[in-house]
DNA sequence: CTAAATACTACTAAATAGATAGGATATATA
DNA sequence: TATATATCCTATCTATTTAGTAGTATTTAG
């Protein structure tokens, strides 16, 4: 399972990207209202975002969030790992949070083989995705 | 990511598959000190899988636990189901653990059908699997 | 100056993960 | 039938994660 604070962000950036107009930045409390977030539950996220390089903000008057980068360039893994870490099933099989299992040889692990072929699998969808796509338009 | 809960219930019932032999039940203690599982905590979750029928057990001396069905007849998905719950990555989209989202419309939800993908890629890889498929023979 | 927005720090409550402790109960065998 | 040995069961514990909330500081357009 994704936690509710990943599915918070993939529909928060959804949210940016169909109403970026004009440059005008799209304000948390409008988000909030929206997409039924709690509005500092998503302050906390939509600023995550920002730290990693997703979000730009500006604060005060007419402030908020605008996407960074081109809606088509920010991937859904990416927005993934940055709110919930691994996207793989084993810390053993994870290509971005990869560690060693304390009580299993690798070479000799049974698991192993099928979780890796559960990773590409699932690699396969996600990695298609981008915030882009999961827009309107 | 599945739980330690579950990589530790997945070995244990390769363990039983790999050493039962001539009806003798397979003991707690020995799985433990082989896979390196802590024997309090495995003893909880093979009472767990005795509980969902996947093993039975024999108590007292020469006691222990063996398969309840034929190895190849225990799917891997049953076993991570009965110990993690949900495979799927959002509930909405879970098959055997269903859940509405509170605050999205299904119909009209973005990101549902990147998850149904993952889900179905996911459980193409799961559902060959059996313990039998991950013993050593 | 002021209203309105984000930034930041701190805190909380509930659930889950990952166990451990100790005694009750069953059973093979001497 | 006594005993050693196994599972069964209840209770408890600690740390981490999840899902937030509260309150204040800071920035900025007008």
């Amino acid at each position: 399972m994704i936690s509710n604070k990943c599915k918070y962000a993939i529909r928060a950036l959804v949210h940016i990207a169909n109403n970026e107009q004009d440059d005008r930045a799209v304000m948390t409390s409008d988000i909030a209202r929206e997409q039924q977030i709690p509005r500092k539950f998503l302050e906390i996220i939509l600023r995550e975002l920002r730290n990693n390089r997703i979000l730009e903000s500006k604060r005060g008057k007419d402030g908020g969030f605008r996407l960074l980068r081109a809606a088509e360039d920010i991937s859904l893994t990416e927005v993934m790992r940055i709110i919930d870490g691994p996207i793989a099933m084993l810390p053993c099989v994870s290509l971005n949070y990869y560690r060693k299992c304390d009580e299993c040889e690798e070479e000799s692990c049974e698991i192993k083989a099928v979780f890796e072929k559960v990773r590409d699998r699932t690699l396969d969808v996600l990695n298609g995705q981008t915030i882009k796509s999961l827009t309107l338009s």
